[in-house]
RNA sequence: GGAGAGGUGGCUGAGUGGUCGAAAGCGUCGGUUUGCUAAACCGAUGUACGGGUCAAACUGUACCGCGGGUUCGAAUCCCGCCCUCUCCGCCA
């Protein structure tokens, strides 16, 4: 959430601002619902206060004609109070709906655009796309030549959109993850595995909503749970309604889980094998900065998603994200997406990472705060969240694009120590 | 899952209906003393939101795990929930 008083004070900025997302807001309704919150929160106060006097004055008053005519005064204040306390509670209600939907701020070079065509590309992996001199397959047909992928027994247990890993698949997966958090622990992180279900509150304050027909979010019946879609929602509620020092900061953690994905309205788009699936494993960056420190980490944990698909020698081009395909929270977002020659019709290049960051938005809703020494109060910290390895899609990438022309695929040379082979072949 | 105990400020810990935002101790900060250190002594020391101010001072409301309820008045009584600890059961 942005501050009420900044959205008051810079009215046209933030209206702007939605224009520039394609959010449609009422920013003047807002408004409107602010002053009237306001007025009845003094009207509260002024009764509160002129309440707490009376019942003061019954515990001292000593004549019981007079501490019976008290409290009547008393009880007459109090359900005035009740009464502009459920008006306040409406109007607060109202206020909070729209509250919710104004988007963050937007980075000002983050390139303007109502929708993902205006991305911008900023860099280009260190790999070369390469040539195939035959024809590339893509990563099911190679998955199932290798026997790597089981979707149909995932039909069958679970349904459309899960899969078993299989044979030389689960070792890449537990690769991948060794080395992810091999890479982000020797850069200061903090390795965590996390739960992979969260209050949906978490869930909310991180800016997932549990329920309605868009969610994207598994609920579990009868509980107030919610299968966490990425650790993010986790690792950015492990430190919900705490209060830091500023000289612990940054704390940087990468956290292991699952991730669960109704996918929601994605039928009909290219869902073919693992690129996009219900359930995957995932390793990501969380950092907690204090607000000068936040542009800077995010081009720190831009830079370590580049440096994990350049040490795996993956193709990719990193993709300035237009300002309406930020989401709610971010402020500034970098795609990373990896050249996938099955994709398509010649090869694509499809999402593997992305990184935000969100700047305050999600530690107001959180209520994470950090104190500077010699400053009176509190702030509120930056959050940042960046995928390190996606482990389904990062198998798409190797896959395709380490393939022989015989329908082994070569191993990544930083993978072969945790795989304990160079190279994936069809058992004989 | 069952039984019991408990959740109070940065920490320890008092407080069972009124002047309690909360004793005391510790810690922290400032000062006095001191060649330095230590000790002693004096003083200050919660947060959020609002009013006020250039900024302060000052001031209002709320907050004793969370949410409700009773009452003129709740840290204190009642209900629900969450969490922690002990014991039992179950289990990887």
């Amino acid at each position: 959430m942005l501050d009420r008083k900044f959205i008051l004070e810079n009215i046209e900025l933030v209206k702007q601002n939605c224009a520039n997302r394609g959010v449609r807001v009422d920013v003047d309704a807002f408004a409107a619902l602010e002053e009237k919150r306001k007025a009845l929160q003094a009207d509260v106060e002024k009764l509160n206060r002129d309440a707490n006097l009376v019942s003061k004055s019954i515990g001292q008053a000593k004549d019981p004609a007079e501490r019976d005519a008290r409290k009547e005064e008393g009880r007459r204040l109090r359900d005035q109070t009740q009464e502009r306390q459920n008006e306040l509670a409406a109007v607060e209600e109202e206020s909070l709906a729209i509250h919710r939907m104004i988007p963050n701020l937007s980075h000002p070079d983050a390139p303007i655009g109502v929708d993902d065509k205006s991305n911008l590309e900023r860099f280009r992996g260190k790999t070369p796309i390469p040539h195939f001199d035959f024809k590339p397959l893509d990563h099911v047909e190679l998955a199932e030549k290798l026997d790597m992928i089981d979707f149909e027994a995932g039909g069958r247990v679970t349904g459309h959109g899960f899969y078993f890993l299989k044979n030389d698949a689960v070792l890449l997966e537990l690769a991948l993850q060794q080395y992810a958090i091999n890479t982000l622990v020797a850069e200061g992180f903090t390795p965590i595995t996390t739960p992979d279900l969260a209050r949906n509150d978490v869930l909310v304050g991180i800016g997932f909503s549990p329920r309605g027909p868009e969610t994207q979010i598994y609920s579990v019946d009868g509980t107030d749970l919610s299968l966490i879609a990425t650790a993010e929602i986790t690792l950015g509620g492990m430190m919900a309604e705490q209060t830091l020092e500023s000289d612990q900061l940054p704390i940087k953690y990468c956290g292991i889980s699952h991730c669960f994905r109704t996918e929601a309205g994605a039928h009909g788009k290219a869902t073919r094998g693992l690129y996009r699936v219900h359930q995957f494993t995932k390793i990501e960056m969380f950092a907690f900065t204090t607000a000068e420190e936040s542009n800077i980490m995010l081009e720190q944990l831009r830079g370590l998603e580049c440096k994990l698909f350049d040490g795996l020698g993956i193709p990719y081009r990193v993709v300035d994200t237009a300002t309406g395909d930020l989401g709610g929270p971010a402020y500034r977002k970098f795609d990373l997406e990896a050249w996938m020659p099955g994709r398509g019709e010649n090869g694509e290049y499809g999402e593997v990472t992305s990184t935000s960051n969100c700047t305050d938005y999600q530690a107001r809703r959180l209520n994470i705060r950090y104190r500077v020494k010699g400053e009176k109060g509190s702030r509120f910290v930056h959050t940042l969240n960046g995928t390190a390895i996606a482990v389904s899609r990062a198998i798409i990438a190797i896959m395709e694009n380490y393939q022989q022309a015989d329908g082994s695929i070569v191993v990544p040379e930083v993978l072969r120590p945790m795989m304990g082979k160079s190279v994936i072949e069809a058992k004989r």
